[in-house]
DNA sequence: TCTGGGGTCCTAGGACCC
DNA sequence: TCTGGGGTCCTAGGACCC
């Protein structure tokens, strides 16, 4: 018998990128292994092994340093570079078995299929595991089952139990036994419910899937707007999230990072907030949109005293949409000049593009800027020299050269956190 | 000393219009 | 002056995701 209906199959990247700093260094299988985020302050990926000494996701490394020290753990810095590379691979990986193939993050991707027998879904995902483990060297978790988040699910009780073999697929499953695995899962590892919802949910005794999918949905619409009465919908086998293959143009695009050390001037923050203004039109202008809002944010840090914390955010509407970096840098050193404020020790800084619109579909505004075109212009240029010759050989000069404010990333590939040599990072 | 970054969707409430 | 309904659009804020 085939299914008669789409069947989902969710892969997901084990540890992801503890794994791809394996695959880049195979003398670090089997060795405790974290992954710092920015600027080195949390723990964003840990081995199984780092795992399984109780080092919760997000740890502040500060905190956990000795025990990570005392277990013979490596630590190193956050290499997006190859995580890209990897993810990239493991992506061509599963589209030779189909073309319906939706990213979903970095380290995770929905496939639909339609066609197979039910009993052979549990060796078609054995077939993607084998594949992706042999050719990119990243191990997979997969879950199959007729509705997203029924995936979702399936695929954490694959990673969390190792009986599966890292494969659990539902199809042709009664009701029953799936029940029977939805009573697995703790309802906080549900798509779509997270730790405010999980308190709500605990608080009247709800703490896995099987008896969220039992509440009263007047409850859980009530409670959880229709966002959770889908996620509920899901659960029973009622598909309400489709796969989305297009990549859409974003809403909104935001740069913003944390400063290495305190900036208490001005001009140090100016660099910062013109190096975000570029990082953000060039990806405004890479989805071929215009926009015509931004919003400018600087901060201290959220741990000293209240007499020395500080928030200030402004948004700027502009007269007409643009993409031109120049433009909007002028109007962030604007806001920036409104919401500086001496005296404080800034610890990071953003900017939020938002307003946009794509590149054909605006009007012209009666008062455009005399110099939108030639400044549109410009700035394509200045992408293409980027592209060509990598990353900032051109860059506006309010950017700055020394940016002695820049994100640490101490631990790169060469030697981690603890002073330990290694090989040089493969690319 | 050291605590990430970049998104999406939904709702409530206010402004404004007829 | 007061009374009222119904609609749209926008924004802020809160939830979620990885």
């Amino acid at each position: 018998m085939l299914s008669k209906t789409p069947i989902f199959v969710l892969v997901d990247c084990n540890n992801f990128y503890a794994s791809c700093e394996r695959v880049a260094n195979p003398s670090l299988e089997g060795k405790p292994l974290v992954v710092l985020s920015n600027n080195d302050g949390i723990i964003v990926a840990r081995s199984n092994e780092v795992k399984a000494l109780g080092i919760p996701m997000g740890a502040p490394l500060f905190k956990c340093k000795d025990v990570l020290q005392n277990a013979g753990a490596r630590v190193f810095s956050s290499n997006y570079e190859l995580y890209d590379d990897l993810s990239g691979r493991v992506i061509s990986v599963l589209k030779t078995f189909t073309d319906n193939v939706e990213v979903y993050s970095i380290d995770e991707a929905f496939m639909e299929i339609a066609d197979l027998p039910v009993e052979k879904y549990t060796d078609f995902g054995n077939a993607i595991r084998e594949k992706v483990k042999l050719e990119t060297g990243i191990p997979v978790s997969v879950g199959i089952a007729g509705t997203k988040t029924l995936a979702k699910a399936a695929s954490e009780l694959a990673k969390k139990n190792k009986q599966y073999g890292g494969v659990l697929s539902f199809v042709g499953l009664s009701e029953l036994e799936i029940d029977a695995f939805l009573s697995k899962l703790p309802v906080e590892d549900v798509w779509g419910i997270g730790r405010q919802y999980t308190k709500l949910l605990n608080a009247h005794n709800v703490t896995n899937a099987l008896e969220f999918k039992n509440l009263y949905p007047a409850f859980v619409k009530k409670k959880m707007t229709v966002g959770g009465l889908r996620t509920q919908m899901e659960l029973k086998g009622v598909s309400c999230f489709e796969l989305e293959m297009g990549v859409s143009p974003k809403k909104g695009i935001c740069s913003s990072r944390s400063f290495g050390k305190p900036v208490t001037e001005i001009t140090g923050l100016r660099e910062a907030v013109s190096v975000y203004v570029s990082r953000a039109c060039e990806k405004l202008r890479s989805q071929g949109s215009v926009a015509a809002g931004i919003s400018v944010f600087i901060l201290t840090s959220r741990f000293v005293d209240r007499q020395k914390k500080y928030f200030g955010v402004r948004h700027k509407k502009l007269l007409s949409y643009t993409n031109s970096t120049a433009i909007f840098i002028e109007s962030a050193f604007d806001i920036l000049a409104r919401i500086f404020r001496q005296g404080y020790l800034y610890k990071k800084a953003g900017v939020f593009i938002y307003d946009i619109k794509q590149d054909t579909s605006y009007q012209h505004s009666l008062f455009n800027y005399a110099n939108n075109e030639k400044f549109s212009r410009l700035s394509g240029l200045v992408d293409d020299i980027n592209r060509r010759h990598g990353k900032e050989s051109v860059f506006y000069a309010s950017s700055g050269c020394t940016r002695d404010w820049r994100m640490s990333r101490k631990y790169l590939s060469s030697e981690d956190v603890f002073g330990i040599k290694l090989f040089a990072t493969a690319k």
